[in-house]
Parts: structure tokens; sequence; C-alpha cells
DNA sequence: TTTCAGTTTAGAATGATTACAAACTAGTAT
DNA sequence: ATACTAGTTTGTAATCATTCTAAACTGAAA
């Protein structure tokens, strides 16, 4: 109950109630260096692998990954395949897309580059801006 | 059979056989000025409408979205919705996601420009480029 | 006009995600 | 400590988009 006192922080000041699943989950996906890009059903079979002890219900994982989603510890990033994925990197950046395989990759913020961008529509502002590049055998 | 030839040979000339159903779904795809944006649910409703007398059935209209994608007649968007969005303009251009009433709308290929790229990882060539700008309420 | 590969179809199957309602628990007040 | 309560978790059912399947149908070539 010491290490995790950043991850309970975290959660904390997320307003999100520091419980043992949340704790789990997110010592898992925010203890580490390089960013991690998974799905839902990704990480449902790392975190309930045989050896876990404590199981943690699909419909939790679910409900977790929308709050940290909500409270902006993690992005969604969009594809043309129909499941969500996500990235545990926040910052503004872009992606690699692969059809073949549907794999993501990040691709460093400086190389790329956008020069101009439109206005929103009026009562709208940008949210986000989102750039893939999708791959094919070349 | 005559304000058809056009939609016949484009079906022609990609190999599709012009069959009632497709020449009536590329009519009402391609007929148009504006470019049209859409999901195969809400394509669906439009095309098997009650005043509609012969209807299509969903497999089918799934399948030739699917067989006008790969001969390139429409394109397909990403969102973070589980849905996929077509597009019957395949130039390239790029989009608009209103968050809160999924909709999409084009961008004007002149409002937005990017100035440097990255090449793509090994064995990869870049398919294509795709920005997606997500918008709020301001 | 026959033939057959390509196409359509209804319905079943699949896969991802959300809904639900009951059981549980962190944190607060007593 | 104890009790309380709103927030959470859970297993399961439900939903939604999409794909599969196998039988019936049809365009176009011979």
């Amino acid at each position: 109950m010491n290490q995790n006192m950043e991850i309970v922080n975290r959660l904390r000041s997320s307003k999100l109630r520091p419980t043992k699943q949340r704790i789990k989950i997110a010592e898992f996906l925010f203890n580490r260096e390089k960013t991690f890009h998974f799905t839902v059903e990704n990480l449902n079979k790392i975190i309930n692998k045989k050896s876990s002890l404590e199981k943690i219900s699909l419909a939790t994982i679910y409900n977790t990954i929308e709050a940290f989603k909500k409270a902006g510890h993690l992005k969604e990033i969009l594809t043309n395949n129909n499941t969500s994925y996500f990235d545990t990197n926040v910052r503004s950046h872009h992606h690699f897309y692969d059809d073949d395989t549907n794999e993501l990759t990040d691709i460093n913020f400086n190389e790329i580059e956008v020069s101009k961008l439109p206005h929103a529509p009026k009562g709208k502002k940008i949210k986000e801006v989102e750039i893939i590049i999708s791959l094919q055998k070349s």
C-alpha cells in the first residue's frame, strides 16, 4: 500500500473512488514507460490471465476504461475496425494504422506537422485534431 | 434504361455486374451534387422506406457498400463511434466530427494543410492520410 | 435457351458494447 | 468501532453492427 499511493492519488484527484479493481487496472496501464495501445478485450485477457488471483469482470473493465477516458487518463483512437482502441499516451500525437495487422503505432510529434487548420463551424470549437496514416504492404 | 447507362457503365468498368439492386443503390448515392455521408443503417432506412416498391435486403446493402468501397467509389471514414461511416466523395479530404450529434462534415481541401509527414515503417507504404477534427460545444 | 459464376436473400451467428438489478464496499458520520 | 449511503462491481441478459451461410435467383456468355 505504498507504491500505490501515486495511483491512488491520481484516482482521487479525478474523483474516482480508488477501488481495488481500479487500482489494479491503473497500475497495469500507467506504471510503464512506453505508451500502450490496447482494446478492452485485449486488456481483459491480460488482467484476467490464469495466474491472476482476483479476476475483474469484463463489465468492470469497460466501466473503468470509460471512467479513465472521461477523466482524461486515456485517449480513444479512431480506426475503421469496429473495435475501440485506447492509448495511455494522452498528449496530442498521431498514429499509423496497419490495415493488414490492425496494429497501431505512435507517430512522433515532431514527424508530422499541420500548417493550416480550418475554423470550427459556429457554436462549436475544436476539441481535438486526430491524424491517422493508414499503411499497406509496399 | 437510359439515364442509367452512366451508372451501368460505372459498375461494369469496376467489374461489378449491374444488378437492379446495385443500380438502385448507385443511382441513389452517386447521382447527386453534394457529397453524402451515411451509415449502412442510415442508407437502409432511406432505400427501403415504405414507398419503395422493391426492398433490398440489409445483407445486400452491406455487400454493395463493401463492393463500392473496394472499387473506390466510396470512402470509409473513421470515427470513435462504433459504426462505419461512408462518404461519396473519394477525393482526398478531411472531416469535422461532432461528438455531440455524431455528424460528419467535409473540410474543404484548401482549409487544411499538412506540411510534414513521417515516412512509413519499412516494408510498408502510406495508403492514406486521414484527419478528423472533433468538435464540441463552445 | 441453356448454363453457371456471380449475386441476392432471410435468418442465424458472431463480436463488441451497454443495460440491469442485486450484492458489495469506501468513506463519512455517529 | 458501527452503521449508513452513494458509488462500484458483477454476472447475465440485451442490444447493435456486422458477417456468415446455404439456398434461390439472375445477368450475360456460349
